[in-house]
DNA sequence: ATAAGATACTTCGCCTGTCAAGGTATTTCG
DNA sequence: CGAAATACCTTGACAGGCGAAGTATCTTAT
C-alpha cells in the first residue's frame, strides 16, 4: 500500500461503484478485487469499506441483500441502482477533469494559457 | 469551482509546493495564480489556504517571511525549502501513481492482471 | 472436541483536511 | 468619511479514513 490513503479520500465510493458495475459483490471480495486489480498498491481498511457502504445505500447509489442462506459466512451483497450509474458515470467525468486539473499544477515550467500574462 | 475539494484532497499541500518552485510568492497571489492556471475551475478558500502554509511550514517544507515594510497591505511571503523540494517530487511521483491505480479502478471492462481468472 | 486461522460483517472513537463565518489592517477611489 | 479591494488570520463544525475491538461462521489440524 504505497498510496497514501488521503490522496484517494473522495474516491473511495467510486471505486466501489466501478466493482458493482461489473455486477453483484460483496465486501470482502470486492476489497480483494481491488487489491488484485491495483497488484496490492492499494486496498480499503474494513472501517472505511463498511462505511462507504453504508453512505452509498443512504445515498440511493446501491442496494443491498443478504446472500442464500446456505453455508458459509453470511455475505451482504450489493448492487448498483439507476442513480448510481449515473453518479459513477458523473465521478469518472470529474475523474478526468481532476487530473487535467492536477496536470497542469503540477507542472513547474509552464505552456498554456499565457496569453494574457 | 466546478471540482469538489474533496477530489483534490490531500493535495493542497502539493499544489502550493508547486508555485513556490517558481519562486518565492505569498497566499492571496498564489491563490490568484492557482484560479487562472486551472481557468477558474479551482481555486482554494482562504482558510484552507492559510492552514496549509501553516501545515507546511511546520513540516519545514516552507519558510516564511514579511515582505518590505513599505507601503500596501502587508503580505507574508513563503520560499521552499530544500526539504519542500524533496517532498515535492516525491509527491508528483506519487500522482503519477495514483493516476495509474484510479485509472485502472474506474475501469469496467478491464483487461490486465486476469491471468489467474 | 478443541484450537487456530481465514472469511465476513459491524461499530466506536480519534484524527485530519476542508471550509463557512467572522475578524483585523491597509490602500485606493469617490 | 464610506465602500471596495487587497491581504492575512482564527474558530468551530463537519466529513471521510482508519485503528481497534467485537461478532459469527467455516476450514484445517490435532
Amino acid at each position: 500500500m504505497s498510496i497514501t490513503a488521503d490522496t484517494l479520500r473522495g474516491n473511495t465510493d467510486t471505486i466501489i461503484l466501478t466493482q458493482l458495475m461489473r455486477g453483484d459483490n460483496y465486501g470482502y471480495e470486492i476489497n480483494k478485487s481491488v487489491q488484485q486489480r491495483t497488484k496490492g498498491e492499494y486496498g480499503f481498511k474494513e472501517a472505511t469499506l463498511y462505511t462507504a457502504f453504508k453512505r452509498l445505500e443512504q445515498n440511493g447509489f446501491i442496494r443491498s441483500y443478504w446472500g442464500e442462506d446456505g453455508p458459509g459466512a453470511r455475505r451482504r451483497y450489493y448492487s448498483i441502482t439507476e442513480a448510481g450509474r449515473l453518479q459513477w458515470a458523473e465521478s469518472v467525468k470529474e475523474w478526468e477533469a481532476t487530473k487535467t486539473i492536477l496536470d497542469a499544477l503540477f507542472c513547474v515550467d509552464y505552456e498554456e494559457a499565457e496569453s494574457d500574462g
